[in-house]
DNA sequence: GCATATTAAGTTGCACACAATTAAATTGTA
DNA sequence: TACAATTTAATTGTGTGCAACTTAATATGC
């Protein structure tokens, strides 16, 4: 007699697998879906969100947009060098303190916005949720999200 | 006056990134969290999962796996070349449709099944959240990761 | 029976992610 | 004011993801 009250196909292996699994898998549809409709601009899915921070506020230092999308230099130092080429963005050391690289927009940085518009309408369609939904799933990610950084720290 | 019931906090290009960036950002946290608790089997999060589809089902074939996984070849293929060197698996052509190549488990690979089921314990923690939240979170998820999945064949 | 279409896996090229390390600038402190 | 500790980006190396393409094998239609 099993003391766990799980069956072998309720294994934990298995059944924990799926909230991670879910989020990965979701993440993973999300670029993807994305993708087609970022192709006009020119983006991927993760310059986008680089962009959409900068548009909320010009001359943010590296490792302030890092925080903000979670990202480290190793990731954004590439990213934004490749957006410096297609012309969209600028990168200058600060003046002031020269360990800092202060991100701004070109103008055709700051045009692309509006046509930026266009996505978040499609996407919203491709989600199919309501934005009830979509606000109170977003809020519980980012608990779970907060937790797991967290634990990160503990293990290490 | 705005028609649209939001302000300029509230654009669009704001808040729709919301739970894109909510899911990408704890997709994100999810592998960096795993990633030391791997570390002793030696397996990656992508790997961890292949083996954990294996440790369910023996002898699949690569789309099989990718099927489950949401991966395409592109991915697979290098990703179980590296299992495969690592001894935990094996790679054979089916003799019966040549085209297929069936995935099964070495000693080794079946034997680290026990060790894994450590993973999951320490992770379930890690989430911070009952079994409840995580099964309705993840069945939401699931929802919308379809129907992200079937708005990119529409868009194509 | 045979040409055509489809399918499965592999390959190539590009762009992330991230750990680990490095280099340069700034801060803290004795 | 030296000088060690910290901070910021950049660099290096590995492993995904995925689009686009190739190759080989099987299925299909006529």
């Amino acid at each position: 007699m099993e003391k766990t009250g799980l069956n072998d196909q309720e294994s934990l292996l298995s059944l924990e697998n799926f909230l991670c699994f879910a989020i990965y898998s979701t993440a993973n549809a999300v670029t993807r879906a994305y993708q087609p409709r970022l192709a006009a601009l020119g983006l991927t899915y993760p310059q986008y969100l680089v962009m959409v921070v900068l548009w909320e506020e010009e001359n943010q230092t590296v490792k302030a947009i890092g925080e903000k999308l979670s990202l480290d230099s190793g990731t954004l130092t590439p990213l934004l060098k490749r957006l410096e080429t297609a012309g969209l963005i600028t990168r200058r050391r600060d003046t002031v303190d020269e360990r800092q690289v202060l991100i701004g927009l070109t103008a055709d940085g700051r045009a692309m916005r509006a046509r930026a518009e266009a996505v978040p309408v499609a996407m919203g369609k491709a989600f199919g949720c309501t934005m009830d939904e979509a606000k109170s799933l977003r809020s519980e990610l980012i608990v779970m999200r907060d937790n797991l950084i967290e634990s990160i720290e503990e293990v290490k």
